[in-house]
DNA sequence: GAGTGGTCTAGACCACCCC
DNA sequence: GGGTGGTCTAGACCACTCA
């Protein structure tokens, strides 16, 4: 693990650990050099990597702030995959309707990038929560680089087993959000009446090196929709 | 102007002047160094810069490639307020609808860290484009920051305003996103039925020094509602 | 193994906030 | 004006990719 990610960890941490709110002040970057024995810029590097995150923001000729929100229940839209940590104070299960090798839809080749006649695993679960029913996902993995599932892995967290097992890098991901009404199919998996509301989120995720890996398609309950971004503006 | 936003700025023109694809390679560190006669990590500081907004993706031991994706007629959520840009190719106008000096509501009050007797300023307008209608939009400023807006400023880019007017820099923003129906009065601005889906965005911005001064509320019309998140998933 | 991006350092100087 | 974060440099060394 590199100096500044461990140090960013570290600090992350430390707010956790001591409840520290919003607005609360960190030790100044001299403080945090001397501390962590390293130099400005590692450190500076340490606190923008959590001002990406949206865990602090620093204020030039002022000093270090932490950042926090306010409102429970939310998940956060762009920790992807990431249902584990934000509803870790729920119970979020999934169950696993259909999974094969097969041969990609136009759009899904379209997104992956491949050919028709390349092969996919095809993956449509359904995931709860608290037992309510929260999305319909399906999902399109090429292939030649997820070379392997299984029921298990699937039933898992799928992205820890692609790191972990399979050594490949996550790099970025385009997601594309409609808002429409059910179908017919996808109101009897959600358990709600055909024409409700939904959202659905087509997600196309990459490896480090720009190849795209998974093409996803998740529809979710609009009653359990409660999405949080964390924004940075200072883009130009 | 800073040297990195500069350069960033730069390399953004040349990819959009040539038309470069999603793939396509820019030159490599040491040419960069050399081209605006920078120090390394000065180019390194602008390409991190171009990889958050989504513009260029960087492959260790390979190169520097440009981050494109397919779809037109997206909005990306992330690049606030910027409707301006993304639907450059559409005609986006908005009707002001109410504005005056109040006090805020409750829940106003909570999310702009102000008391029930301070003073807003309150904005209801909807915005169309190409003649349809797109969001209804409810915007609470704080007064003691946003000392003056008129008529003329509302009808025109209020964040414009913010910045070069009044000389403030905004920071961060933190959003949330909701799915339901319709009620009768959205449904009525929006030209849609009673009932039908509705994707309600609300905004809290706040001033680099972390205050918020606007908290803002919009409902789009679900079948204007295309939005788009380019995301980068290294937060570990 | 050559090419290429990433990390880390030490230090100078700048820009901003707030008293 | 003192405190604090941000920019920029030059250079050493490391880690990954790809032929």
């Amino acid at each position: 693990m590199l100096k500044y990610q461990q140090i960013a960890l570290e600090i992350e941490k430390h707010i956790e650990e001591n409840e520290l709110q919003q607005g609360d002040k960190l030790p100044v970057l001299e403080t945090l050099m001397a501390q962590f024995n390293v130099s400005k810029s590692t450190i500076t590097k340490s606190l923008d990597l959590l001002e990406k995150k949206g865990v602090v923001f620093q204020v030039r000729g002022s000093g270090i702030f932490v950042r926090r929100h306010k409102r429970r229940g939310y998940v956060s839209l762009l920790s992807n995959q990431g249902f584990k940590k934000d509803l870790k104070d729920f119970h979020v299960t999934s169950k696993v309707i259909e999974m094969d090798v097969r041969k990609p839809t136009q759009e899904a080749a379209d997104n992956l990038n491949i050919g028709l006649h390349d092969d996919v695993y095809f993956i449509k679960r359904v995931r709860y929560v608290n037992g309510q029913t929260l999305c319909l996902e399906e999902s399109f993995y090429n292939k030649s680089i997820i070379t392997y599932l299984n029921n298990e892995i699937v039933s898992e967290s799928i992205f820890h087993y692609i790191k972990e097992a399979l050594g490949l890098k996550v790099g970025f991901s385009d997601m594309y959000l409609h808002v429409d009404k059910l179908n017919q199919e996808e109101a009897a998996y959600l358990g709600l009446k055909e024409g409700a509301p939904k959202l659905t989120v087509e997600t196309i995720f990459h490896l480090t090196n720009g190849q795209p890996f998974d093409f996803s398609k998740v529809t979710y309950n609009y009653e359990q929709s409660q999405f949080f971004i964390q924004a940075n503006n200072e883009l130009l």
